[in-house]
DNA sequence: TCAACGGTTTTTGTATACAAGAGAGGCGCG
DNA sequence: CGCGCCTCTCTTGTATACAAAAACCGTTGA
């Protein structure tokens, strides 16, 4: 192939990729979350595919990818553009979000198996480990792992599939709001409540008690950005 | 059988596009609800170029597209092929459907608006005259418009879209299993005991109530495909 | 001075050309 | 006669070329 090697410059994984459209996709999807490319940026074309050593051919295919997993606008004619997601839209992501959880602990509490049952038990041990190194990074790898032991013991690979993404469309929003005082404390213990519940079977607690959780995430980011106003609001400025 | 000369032959709307790769995503997820690509097919390029008259690249935008979606899976160097979903699978999104609907009817309850409940009733009365019409297809309409009215009533436009999402892709499936004797009738049951609910309030009972309606469906559709297990499964002959 | 208009330029969308991997089939070998 | 390798073809994936639409910008007229 080409010199790909420049390519995942931003990325921290690197696979030989075969197609490099794919690639493209995760890079600029990385990119995207870190903020290398804030929202209401344009993602023109050409500069994507000099800074990619590609053709446009790939770059727009990544872009479709993105613009259909809801990352990037595609406005016809117009060009590709990183998509402002606004805070009524991320409450009510929160909000799905919420359910969702729900819904697997609840079916989770049914269909876990023995060593899902471990799987989750050694997730949780992984987080309280981090909270105890006060860790925040750390932690929020751990936390990922624990809330998909849930996802996975839900027996739902489809219900699974849609919490991952709806997870990963969310990451950088909740890792924002880990920072928030104590919030890895207190997750910690909404942890062991879910746990506790989950391992008892008790499935009305359980759900409760993962839909709070998430619900609370979704409160502490709405407190947090309420914090920041004035720095919140100026990518409106597309509509002039 | 080649000659579909103007490309929208097979879809019911016809617009001018802005790009032609949109439209052919909506033509090929009609083409392939319908039946007219079963599942397993193999979505050749150059065959769907020719076919709509225009160059591949449009094609393979659209098939980027409705691989995102799910009804198709794109192979690497291999080609796109008819997603085939399997009965367990389809039984986990309509799992997960009964949740998204659930949580409507539960956020309806408290946000819907006067004239939001009109819509409903409006929406529950034309799925009665299409039962009392006895037409399967008006209904099948009806019932989509219905439970759209439901989505706009959460309040969760986020929450709306997937549902939406997910019922379209649910979509040949549930107009299979209304053919069920007397499924019809049973199903407007269920929608004015769901309004009912609505209308007063009672976000318990009416998350019950559409919760159950959808895994009715998933249940009947079980049976249906379970009447046909010799038919349903000779797509799987790779093998031969 | 401002607004509307027309040409220019940039950028998207599509078509075509080219490269490379995957599969089929034939050939040789065991 | 069966198995494996090699080649050849067919298809996908990428690059480039071209068309058209939208943004840009200066001009012109009121």
């Amino acid at each position: 192939m080409h010199k790909l090697s420049s390519m995942d410059a931003s990325t921290p994984s690197h696979k030989p990729a075969a197609r490099a459209a794919q690639a493209l996709r995760e890079t600029l999807e990385y990119d995207i979350a870190v903020g290398l490319y804030p929202p209401g940026t344009r993602l023109d074309e050409v500069s994507l595919a000099t800074r990619f050593q590609v053709s446009r051919t790939p770059i727009r295919e990544a872009l479709i990818e993105l613009s259909a997993s809801g990352l990037v606008e595609i406005r016809p004619r117009r060009g590709a553009f990183v998509r402002e997601i606004g805070i009524p839209r991320l409450i009510e992501m929160f909000e799905v979000m919420a359910e969702l959880e729900a819904m697997c602990a609840r079916l989770a509490c049914r269909r876990m198996t023995a060593s899902e049952h471990e799987a989750l038990q050694a997730a949780h041990e992984a987080c309280e480990a981090a909270a105890a190194a006060g860790e925040p990074d750390a932690y929020f790898h751990a936390n990922e792992k624990f809330h998909d032991a849930i996802y996975r013991g839900s027996g739902n690979g489809y219900l699974a599939e849609q919490a991952r993404s709806l997870q990963n469309r969310l990451k950088p929003y909740r890792r924002l709001q880990l920072r928030v005082r104590n919030r890895m404390g207190n997750s910690l213990a909404e942890h062991q409540q879910i746990v506790d519940a989950i391992l008892a079977g008790d499935d009305r607690k359980a759900e409760g008690a993962l839909r709070s959780h998430i619900l609370i995430q979704g409160e502490r980011f709405n407190d947090f950005v309420a914090t920041l106003s004035t720095v919140g609001e100026p990518a409106r400025s597309r509509a002039g």
